[in-house]
RNA sequence: GCGGGCGUGGCGGAAUUGGCAGACGCGCCGGACUCAAAAUCCGGUUCCCCUUAAAGGAGUGUCGGUUCGACCCCGACCGCCCGCACCA
């Protein structure tokens, strides 16, 4: 008797199986008594509130490599948990004059509610919410710790500034030189900031990209390319008479071998040179002025015209005294890169030589392309910046560029003039958020005793939970008693710090507290040694250099302070980054946005259902409140059940790549499911006895092949295959 | 500008990595069932030629190359997507 399949008898019904059976519990390494592991991770979710379809494909991923590995007779860990610190609840608490804390854990229960009928493998056991002091409690502890091995400093940074909200805003909030919600002109203040040294890791984060044979290829690069590693040369050049204390500027190159080719000298803006000459110098002052009005948006930067101003001075050359070059402030060199100087040599370069050739700064080219005709090269306003011979530089001359450059270095260092050095492009990470919803920074600034840390005992600082929003600027600086504390060390009155850590320090860990999350010290040292790495980390590539950086360094700092046992210092072996589900946009004629259920199809147009009037069908984009071209999963659950949604998700584009979800492709997916329920009804019951021939025996051989594809695709990530 | 990826039917995409191009799904066409429709089931569906079938021809962005053999390898070009972007 053939029946349908009906989701919402049979999902339910395996729900209660599983969660009665405890399958998805996973062992302790003491239970696991010799079975291999598999930890199998999706990036956490932030608590918006609402699951999306996006959570529906990355979940649903993991779930089928876990499922897979459970099969296999693996102890799966597969935990779930939220980044629960973050700005928008305190949006939420301005806009609906709720506490954070209401509304972030009304969120988290909202979320789990409509995770359930997913029928996901979590082990629910071991959730960890990061804005709960049980786990925040245990992030104050690592600071201390990173703090006492000097992996965590303060100093004065700039930021952007907005001064109506009276906050600090990351470069992602600045919008056209505006902060994203007040619309004020954001300016950029000198701030005491706390940094993670991340820096000192710079190249051992770099060297270990190799490693990682089971990362895409593409989140590697995009790691190296943001460490960014240079090597070159430092080295100073004289001043003809010295600026104050100032006697020398020091320049980073890459090219010391175009040294001859040296037309100028280029200071940033806010080099300290630039600032003294600015002292006594009007338009040198107006120059720094300019400059800080464009700011830190680097859209603004990359359009500029190159603009300099000449600060009237000379510096000696470092290979001939007699040689006297023009000392500039330039808008292109970049204070916070290399030493915030430069010397340029245009023939060699193509922003000095657009720069030279502006200011109609003299410059003869040293550096010959193979094939040129020495009599008869020139360069004017293209710079050549390939490989050549060297010429036109009396002691390099004749020598390839690369043992140029060793030699002009070995000549800097014979001269005491500079040496060889690195050059990173990467720099440490500023944490300090002047937020109220993040994790508080465990120190007290004393007037007497300075910077003094929260002693163990008196963890963990607590978030008051009276928080008061009404006005800008951060909440926890004007709470009237919070930060009113004695000295630890003095017994006087001092202060908390009121700034908060960003929130990409809650999630550089959570997957080494997963391993116990009810552990007191921060990690649990054998379980994680058992647990991490992470076989199988999956989530949106938007993460490859932020989060999944930090967490590389974070493993790193927590293995060399002793909490966490991890010789590599890689927390995930394997990565998948997976592609963003999209949907059509629909825009009514009058120009607003519609939903998909506020539209029809018919005679081979598309129409607004509530006007019958036509209307303007968009490509696929990520889905997105804005455009609202969003379909709620928990609706599709609803009408057509778990398996369905999950199965149109993963069968139909490579993982990788991005989805459009469209309603002729879920109709497609029941069916389907509908066809695999009734083949296994139809099926007869299994005979395991001999077959040698006939239809049965090209029967088993089909089911052997399918066997081993449906293996492979699992094994490979290629899911729409298998 | 630099770095990376992609380009195959009407659509999403397969092709066990150099060996029958178009698996599977969507859509479409035809049929069965039904008074009828929906649902379901069966068959067909790269394009061209052909009433149909058979037979034939063309075909993986474009042009060229390597090979007995190329969607796959090499070179040049065109187009699209993503990341970084004055990094000295």
């Amino acid at each position: 008797m053939a029946t349908r399949y009906n989701p919402k008898e049979t999902e339910p019904k395996w729900r209660e199986a599983w969660d009665r059976a405890q399958v998805f519990r996973a062992k302790s390494s003491k239970e696991a008594k010799g079975m291999p592991k598999a930890y199998v991770l999706e990036m956490f979710p932030y608590p918006s509130g609402r699951l999306h379809m996006g959570h529906v494909r990355n979940y649903a991923m993991g779930d089928v490599v876990a499922r897979y590995r459970l099969a296999n007779g693996y102890n799966v860990l597969h935990p779930m948990g939220w980044d629960a610190f973050g700005l928008p609840a305190e949006n939420a608490a301005i806009e609906k004059k709720a506490q954070p804390r209401t509304w972030t854990l009304q969120n988290i229960q909202a979320m789990k509610d409509q995770f359930a009928p997913l029928g996901l493998t979590f082990d629910w056991s071991r959730e960890v919410t990061t804005c709960e002091p049980s786990y925040y409690a245990h992030q104050q502890k690592i600071f201390l710790k990173f703090l006492e091995h000097d992996l965590v400093y303060r100093r004065s940074a700039k930021v952007n500034w907005d001064p109506v909200e009276n906050t600090v805003l990351a470069n992602e909030q600045v919008v056209d030189g505006k902060g994203w919600r007040s619309g004020a002109t954001v300016e950029s203040r000198e701030l005491e900031q706390w940094f993670f040294r991340i820096t000192k890791y710079g190249d051992d984060l770099l060297e270990a990209l190799n490693t990682l044979d089971r990362w895409p290829e593409k989140v590697r690069i995009m790691q190296a390319n943001w460490i960014g590693k240079s090597q070159g040369a430092r080295f100073r050049w004289q001043l003809t008479r010295p600026v104050g204390a100032i006697k020398d500027i020091e320049v980073f190159s890459t090219r010391p071998d175009t040294l001859f080719g040296a037309a100028f000298v280029a200071l940033a803006a806010d080099h300290p040179l630039t600032k003294e000459i600015a002292k006594t110098n009007q338009a040198v002052a107006k120059f720094i002025a300019d400059a800080a009005k464009h700011g830190t948006s680097e859209a603004d930067i990359e359009k500029a015209e190159k603009v300099g101003v000449d600060l009237g001075l000379k510096v000696k050359h470092p290979f001939d005294p007699n040689w006297e070059l023009p000392v500039w402030a330039a808008n292109f060199v970049l204070s916070t890169y290399g030493t915030g100087a430069i010397f340029g040599s245009p023939a060699g370069d193509e922003r000095d030589i657009e720069f030279a050739n502006k200011y109609a700064l003299p410059f003869k080219p040293v550096v010959l392309p193979p094939g040129a005709d020495v009599t008869t090269y020139a360069v004017t306003t293209e710079a050549y910046t390939g490989e050549g011979t060297i010429y036109n530089s009396e002691f390099l001359n004749g020598l390839s560029t690369k043992d140029a450059i060793t030699a002009a270095i070995k000549e800097l260092v014979k001269r005491g003039a500079g040496e060889a050095t690195t050059q990173y492009r990467l720099r440490d990470w500023g944490v300090s958020r002047q937020r109220y919803w993040g994790c508080p920074i465990p120190v007290i600034r004393c007037p007497k005793c300075g910077v003094v840390p929260v002693p163990e005992k008196d963890l963990p600082v607590l978030l008051p939970d009276n928080a008061d929003f009404s006005e800008p600027g951060n909440p926890l600086a004007r709470h009237p008693t919070w930060k009113h504390v004695n000295c630890p060390t003095c017994g006087g009155a001092a202060t908390r710090e009121t700034d908060t850590m960003d929130t990409f320090v809650d999630s550089s860990w959570y997957f080494a507290r997963f391993a116990n999350p009810d552990a007191k010290e921060p990690i649990d040292k054998t379980e994680a040694a058992y647990w991490l790495p992470v076989d199988q980390y999956i989530g949106g590539v938007e993460h490859a250099v932020l989060h999944l950086l930090y967490s590389r360094f974070f493993s790193r700092a927590l293995r060399d302070t002793g909490l966490l046992d991890l010789p590599s210092g890689e927390p995930f072996s394997g990565l998948f980054t997976q592609g963003m589900v999209t949907h059509e946009t629909y825009k009514s004629a009058s120009g607003a946005w519609l939903l998909p259920e506020e539209i029809e199809r018919r005679d081979g147009g598309a129409f607004e259902i509530s006007t019958g009037k036509p209307i303007a069908v968009g490509n696929a984009e990520k889905m997105s409140k804005s455009k609202k071209n969003v379909v709620d999963p928990v609706q599709i659950i609803n009408d057509y059940g778990a398996d369905v949604a999950r199965w149109f998700v993963l069968s139909d584009s490579p993982p990788e790549r991005d989805v459009e979800w469209t309603q002729a492709g879920v109709e497609g997916a029941w069916r389907f499911v509908q066809k695999v329920w009734a083949i296994a009804e139809a099926a007869p019951s299994a005979d395991d006895g001999p077959v040698t021939s006939g239809d049965a025996l090209e029967l088993r051989r089909m089911a052997h092949k399918v066997i081993r594809n449906v293996t492979l695709g699992i094994e490979q990530f290629r899911f729409n295959t298998a």
